[in-house]
DNA sequence: TTATATATTTACGTTAACGTAAACGTAAGA
DNA sequence: TCTTACGTTTACGTTAACGTAAATATATAA
């Protein structure tokens, strides 16, 4: 494992486009360093393209994933800023956690349909 | 709770637009009967209507929650059909199981940046 | 030296999921 | 009778998240 990579490797590497990472710097989600003109992304910025894909696949838009990736970074802050990140963090957690519910929903709802089918299969094949 | 509903009375219960409803029905994930020009919404309706927004809240694109909601209905189905439908509801819900993984982890990274936080905030105190 | 692969910026195009507005019909209450 | 509330259809506008294409630079292998 390296710790510098080329934007085509990893647009490979996560099965998505160069222009699609660009356009994830242009919208402050990545700022990879530059050698010339040409960007280097180093471990950080591939995690944070993880976070990113990541949150595409729940349902977050870039904004929501912008918003939970800049928590990562505890940076310098202050008590009244520890506090406040605090609270979105819990936030997003709780968030997350009635999504997960949703989730349960409707995966019973499918394994009771898929049973249903079953049911329907079964007597289908006594005929 | 009565069997039938107008667009706006939906609409209000479940904070969207009649807009958003009649989109809904003109790409085909509703179609309600009709009283006249008006829209007249069933039980059933209502239930299409839940499962659409709940897909939302889950990231499912409409064409998606269509996919899923036409599961729903086992309908007349011979066996080729019911097998082949069998295969459908499995394979979303695979998609479901992979989807909530997901959610776990940014929770699980969520409750270890609060508790980064925290502890940022009691040695910011003993200062 | 030429072709191939990679990178850049700029800019216009596209799709999904509605929002918004216009123009209209209908039914009920003051 | 007039206004208010609700419904309709038609149609253009908008935002997010890229796709696509053009024009250009650079390095490397044949």
């Amino acid at each position: 494992m390296r710790s510098e990579y080329s934007i085509s490797e990893l647009a490979r590497e996560f099965g998505i486009t160069p222009r699609a990472i660009r356009f994830y710097e242009e919208k402050g989600l990545l700022s990879p360093q530059r050698n010339g003109s040409a960007r280097i992304f180093n471990a950080a910025d591939r995690v944070r393209l993880v976070l990113i894909l990541r949150g595409k696949r729940i349902g977050f838009s870039l904004e929501e994933s912008r918003d939970i990736i800049d928590m990562y970074k505890p940076e310098t802050a202050n008590t009244h800023q520890l506090e406040n990140l605090l609270n979105k963090l819990h936030g997003k957690r709780l968030l997350l956690e009635r999504q997960k519910k949703e989730i349960n929903m409707m995966i019973s709802d499918l394994k009771k349909t898929e049973n249903t089918c079953r049911k329907a299969l079964k007597t289908s094949e006594n005929k």
